[in-house]
RNA sequence: GGUGAGGUAGCUCAGUCGGCUAGAGCGGGGGUCUCAUAAUCCCCAGGUCGGGAGUUCGAUUCUCCCCCUCACCA
């Protein structure tokens, strides 16, 4: 009858707060949530704490507390600012928990009783002195690709080559700082090729993943890579118990998903309300057997698809459970156009956004109206956040509120009663928003629900417009068009309630407690009076300078910025601050004194042109090998193209080079330096020194 | 390098199973009402629909090549 869903969003990594980042996942999945509840369905929304891997339990020892401790003080935290954020779950439990383990040992027998898992040896760093491997991002050392110094051991973040930890050159702990060594180590792998016709059947079914995302796995499918699903003490997390792998943990991302399954469990036997309890075999048969009459469905980011639309799938049938039944996968948050970036403050975390004062709600709503079911970026430009929530919300949503209440107030009594349609307000309209929005909700397409709620209120501020109430505010029509407009509010806040409940209980409350409910087929027009028992909540303008609050500069940048800014704002009175803010408090690059250290860090020296040929494809840039004094010489890429046509005349030149800049790749060619030239092209010339000067000498 | 997804007005995007003057919101510019929180409402965008070639009577929409961005992977 009823239909029955259990809902996810991932499980969030318990060592740090939650960040804006994280709250498109879980503010998209909360709004779904309540759009089915509206509807009627019954929902359990899930979610839980990841407790257990290596940087968790590194990070506790740091902190000198137990794991256990540990997880319990962050989980304690997201859940209060999830809940700040409107997002309530029915359960935030934890994967460190007696129904996670036994959960895990299941599925790992099953895997096992399947014959998926074998044993393979693993070269892996070792840290002697912390007695323990290195995960991938435990290794600090130089990348043997463009030899950038301090990079993680799986990738490099300045040339983005992927290798594997034993490539790194110099080699570090990223814990002790000393140098790991290599040691072997047995392993529990999973033979995911076995599966992998099951995997990609659940994968190719119409309605699991957007189709996007299925090209994505599919490409997966074909190179399937098997999973190694232990790790080696110290560890924190569920100990094997298998015999043929003594001393090993189960790898955290085996436990995490199942923590949807446990977490569930956990809700339905302990915390449900009373008449709603189920029993372990009750609930499994309701929610996880195979064609239980319900729906799963697991909300997650696009970093974390291969472990869900891979492996989770393969876990669940080899356990004989039921599959996911839908998987929206989301993209990224970024701040005004960029990645997040602590550096550049744009790391918004929960709390600072709380704390600049601005309403949640705006958040989610902002959010709401730029959400697709693609695996598309969200970006939060500070400007463009401002700009939509006052213009859709306060200028008008809130303000049809606002002026349809005051000429409702004054008939007081029992309201408004309906009448004969106006010739300016369609209730058709109405119709064909709840329709367009309930459509657009289901599918994930919040955007279009939000615009279905714009289009209504558009056209209802118009009506006002065209129908000018004020005018004659006993007139039949009037009180006609009035008690149709007011209905139509109502369908506003019932569509507006899923992205924002407490405005949209706000305005119901005010229109005399009228239910957010939205069964289908559902219309205001019931024949019903219509009546303000109250003022509509209001929702005032957004400031720039409060959105401004949301990047906070991180301390070391912003100490020599601050007497460049005070001229920038001197220069332009109180206007072009404002309109300068997308690119926040960051002052134009204005070249400032600085101190000798400054100087001292850049490394001047004196090379030889070797050799300078034209970079193919492209007119501006030349390659040219350099002699710096050292071993070997040097590729250096400049843009100096224009200047020079023909770059043998380079070649035998004295010319400075920045030797300690960090290499970066240009067209695929990575240039370890750069040299120093003046004017513009084509005009420009390269500096030189003359021959008497060796290679390599220091430019002082 | 491989795989996948994208590249449409200043910004965020919609759309075209090939076809009349390619759309919306926001921003910006101009005008207007004054019920409403200086809020409304109306008008204004002439954008090579990333570039090139091909198929076609006709391509932004199909095919091929190229460029760029992003993600995942080696």
């Amino acid at each position: 009858m009823t239909t029955r869903r259990l809902i996810t969003s991932a499980l969030p990594y318990a060592n740090g707060s939650i960040h804006l980042g994280h709250l498109v996942e879980y503010i998209q999945t909360d709004v779904y949530v309540r759009f089915r509840r509206a509807c009627g369905e019954e929902v359990t929304y899930v979610c839980a704490a990841d407790s257990h891997g290596t940087p968790i339990e590194v990070n506790a020892a740091k902190a000198g507390v137990t794991p256990k401790a540990f997880v319990e003080k962050y989980r304690a935290e997201q859940h209060a600012d999830f809940k700040r954020f409107g997002v309530e779950f029915s359960t935030y439990y934890t994967t460190d928990s007696p129904e996670n383990a036994k959960w895990a040992y299941r599925i790992y027998d099953a895997l096992k009783a399947r014959g998926l898992i074998y044993k393979r040896a693993a070269e892996q760093l070792y840290c002697e002195r912390d007695g323990r491997f290195l995960p991938d991002r435990f290794v600090k050392g130089t990348c043997p690709v463009c030899k950038t110094p301090d990079q993680y051991g799986d990738g490099c973040e300045k040339c983005s080559a992927t290798y594997d930890p034993r490539e790194l050159v110099a080699p570090r702990c990223a814990i002790c700082g000393t140098a790991p060594v290599v040691r072997t180590s047995d392993h529990a792998y999973v033979d995911l090729k076995k599966v992998e016709p099951i995997v990609r059947a659940w994968v190719e079914a119409e309605g699991h993943l957007v189709p996007s995302v299925q090209e994505q796995v599919k490409g997966w499918l074909d190179d399937l890579q098997d999973w190694c699903i232990t790790r080696d003490a110290p560890y924190f997390g569920f100990p094997v118990k298998d015999p043929e792998f003594p001393g090993k943990f189960l790898y955290v991302w085996v436990d995490a998903p199942i923590g949807y399954l446990s977490s569930g469990e956990r809700y339905f036997a302990d915390e449900a309300p009373a008449g709603q309890r189920l029993t372990p075999a009750e609930y499994e048969a309701r929610y996880l057997a195979p064609g239980a009459p319900s729906r799963l469905e697991h909300f997650i980011g696009k970093d974390i698809l291969r472990f869900h639309a891979v492996f989770w799938p393969a876990m669940l049938w080899a356990a004989g459970l039921k599959q996911p039944d839908r998987m929206p996968v989301h993209g990224h948050l970024t701040v005004n156009g960029e990645k997040m970036s602590k550096s550049r403050g744009t790391f918004v975390t929960g709390r600072t956004y709380l704390e600049t004062g601005l309403d949640p709600e705006l958040l989610r709503y902002f959010y709401a109206a730029s959400l697709s079911p693609g695996i598309y970026d969200l970006d939060l430009s500070l400007e463009e956040f401002r700009h939509r929530v006052n213009a859709d919300l306060q200028k008008r949503i809130a303000n049809l509120a606002a002026r349809l209440h005051s000429p409702v107030a004054k008939v007081g009594g029992e309201g408004l009663p309906p009448g004969p349609p106006s010739p300016h307000f369609d209730r058709a309209q109405v119709a064909a928003a709840l329709a367009a929005a309930r459509a657009a909700f289901g599918a994930l397409e919040y955007r279009a629900a939000m615009k279905a709620v714009n289009d209504l209120a558009d056209h209802a501020n118009k009506a006002v417009q065209d129908a000018k109430p004020w005018e004659t505010p006993d007139a039949p029509a009037t009180r006609a068009l009035l008690h149709d407009l007011g209905k139509g509010l109502h369908a506003i806040a019932v569509m507006l309630a899923p992205v924002m409940p407490r405005f949209a209980a706000g305005l119901a409350e005010a229109m005399g407690g009228l239910p957010l409910a939205w069964p289908e087929g559902f219309t205001p027009y019931d024949g019903a009076p219509f009546r303000f028992t109250a003022k509509p909540p209001a929702i005032m303008p957004v400031d720039a300078k409060q959105v401004e609050k949301l990047i906070v500069e991180p301390p070391a940048a912003a100490a020599p910025a601050a007497p460049a800014a005070k001229v920038a704002r001197a220069a332009s009175p109180n206007e072009g601050a404002a309109k300068a803010s997308a690119k926040a408090p960051a002052p134009p690059p204005v070249f400032g004194v600085i101190q000798y250290e400054d100087f001292a860090r850049v490394e001047l020296r004196v090379g030889a042109v070797q050799a300078a040929v034209a970079v193919p494809k492209a007119d501006k840039l030349l390659q040219l090998t350099v002699d710096v004094g050292e071993p070997a010489p040097r590729t250096i890429v400049a843009g100096i193209a224009q200047a020079y046509p023909d770059p043998a005349a380079l070649v035998g030149k004295r010319i400075v080079v920045v030797a300690n800049l960090a290499p970066r790749p240009l067209r695929g060619i990575t240039s370890q330096g750069m040299l120093l030239a003046a004017g513009e092209p084509p005009a420009l010339q390269v500096v030189t020194v003359g021959d008497a000067i060796a290679p390599g000498t220091r430019v002082k």
